[in-house]
DNA sequence: TTGTACGCGTTATCAA
DNA sequence: TTGATAACGCGTACAA
């Protein structure tokens, strides 16, 4: 078991300075042509590779990095990392991961492990406790700290910085347009409280299509499901929760849900009541998902490009690290959602 | 914007060196309670936390684990990941992802780059390109430079190395078994070509499964897929293949199929030929995905409990990491499978 | 009780 | 052409 080697113990093999190694291996000319060939066939020989750790201790920067996500296991946040990683290698990044698993503390302290020299950057989604307590205060702090931060999909207006958003709100009204091109007269939608920004942006959605062309929105045709709903266990409450929906409301013939585990039940349901899809009822998605693909009937849905969210992201972050200028204006990218029709809609 | 404190700012604001202000922080009872509280209380002001970096140079480990995987968008990987975070997380480590995205020279490059010095180990699943060049070079090399590694589901056994697998062969018996039991006399198998170890494995189970019952297994009802067609655009191809099947073998009655995918397609695809499930044909998928829960009619499966075999991975390595003991004697943990039982078997 | 010196591995600057 | 030295930030053995 060799350990790995270092420059002094080149050095001391050789019968060398450590320098002299460091710049026959950086080609420096300096160096005569004959020990820069001796030191390299022997760096070669042991496989020399500069430790990163002292590399990143000296350069001040770690070329690596922090990317806080809420849940990993979802088809949407592990695509961002896929756009993320694909960015950050092809620019010389590594990429570490930290989950906050929804919860405002597990955020903060994998922030501040991580801010302590480990990464250069943050690309972050905002938990759902964090948007509800509203305190911002480790994203501000690192922020001054001069460690640069990117948020995406789940942003948040008071903090100043690069963020790379879902056009949630014409997403959503491309859909519901859909749906009433397609004939839908009673259009409901099921979405989330109004606190996750991106569920209250998608009732926005609706709500302005709804009004754009001229229909009255119904506040019973509205379902808001209580967040910890998404979790499996509570598939059931979910269920019956559309059902009362559907029975209450008999005439509705579209449904828009804000995302793809609400779309995929409501027509389980629907199938239940022996309402036909598309035929009765109408539905549409939103979501990046791969449940949309396989469903029946394959569901039309809103996507959003998380793997370009992710992409965009980290091409921000990195630029933000290596470009000098320290005048910082921030942008906001919005990724325009797409209209895939599968067979829930006519 | 106030750049992080050193120890260095510190000593020099208050006027001591910086090993007063090192040990003070510490609790070090060689210093005075006087400027012991003095040099917390500015340190506790200032925010000031140690330098990971400066920390893992001088200590010469990282605290952070490198992970890589072949795919993050995907359930099973990334209930690993979240596993392995878990656990991570509560013994004091980071985690760090590359993924190989199933070729060989990527998983070889991101490998060198985390070996140097960013990382104390690895937690890996080989990429296909690999398991089929059969060049694991870069496995043994890291493990000979004293850096271990834990392989988890697509291991290899020329490899020496701590390793956590999912219980295929018995999985798959299982799955069999049920079928048989609830009536198939014709089973057939949807599997992977041989190269991949667990589609491998999981054809041997079902080959065992029918020996044991007596049953012979026909060579007509093993389909083998090629891995290409996992991929989202191949979809047509992989239905194609299905079809065939079913249409060259109409006495088919159970369908074991050794990924989530070709059981969802393959339901699909019978409820296409007008066939009832699980009325005319049974079926059993393996995995830990989102789509069999969803699916219409939802799918049985056995269940890898992927999640589990990230933290054992992980206690793994960290034990491995923070035990002294130089004698090398490496395990092979097997997850046990679980049958889980939907609508679409009887 | 406090400070000096050293080492972790590297590179850059300056001296020889 | 080569080497000594300093610095990145930290902790600690040893000296004062």
């Amino acid at each position: 078991m060799k350990r790995k080697i270092t420059l002094k113990q080149i050095a001391r093999e050789l019968d060398v300075s450590i320098s002299t190694v460091s710049k026959a291996l950086r080609n420096s000319n300096e160096i005569s042509e004959d020990t820069r060939q001796k030191v390299q066939a022997f760096a070669k020989l042991y496989n020399y590779r500069p430790n990163n750790i002292a590399l990143s201790l000296k350069n001040r920067k770690t070329k690596t990095i922090g990317i806080i996500i809420p849940e990993i296991v979802h088809h949407f946040f592990s695509k961002v990392i896929r756009g993320i990683e694909l960015v950050a290698n092809k620019r010389g990044y590594n990429v570490i991961v930290g989950l906050s698993n929804e919860s405002f503390s597990k955020e903060v302290i994998n922030m501040e492990m991580l801010a302590n020299g480990s990464i250069d950057g943050f690309i972050l989604s905002i938990s759902k406790e964090t948007l509800q307590q509203q305190d911002y205060h480790h994203f501000t702090e690192t922020i001054n700290q001069g460690m640069p931060i990117v948020m995406f999909d789940r942003v948040v207006n008071e903090i100043q910085c690069d963020k790379v958003i879902v056009d949630d709100l014409n997403g959503s009204k491309k859909a519901v347009f859909k749906l009433i091109e397609k004939g839908c007269k009673n259009i409901a939608i099921i979405t989330t409280k109004d606190y996750v920004s991106v569920g209250k942006l998608r009732t926005q959605g609706y709500l302005e299509a709804l009004e754009e062309k001229q229909i009255k929105a119904k506040g019973s045709l509205i379902l808001k499901v209580d967040d910890a709903l998404v979790s499996d266990d509570h598939l059931e409450v979910l269920e019956k929760d559309i059902e009362t929906l559907f029975t209450a409301n008999k005439n509705i013939d579209g449904v828009f849900a804000v995302n793809e585990i609400y779309a995929i039940t409501a027509m389980k349901v629907a199938r239940k009541l022996n309402l036909r899809v598309p035929e009765d009822v109408q539905f549409i998605g939103f979501t990046d998902g791969v449940l949309s693909k396989h469903a029946t009937p394959t569901l039309t849905t809103v996507s959003q490009h998380a793997q370009q969210m992710g992409e965009k992201a980290a091409d921000l972050l990195i630029d933000n690290l290596e470009i000098e200028e320290e005048e910082e204006h921030y942008q906001t990218v919005v990724i325009e959602t797409e209209l895939i029709e599968r067979d829930s809609t006519k």
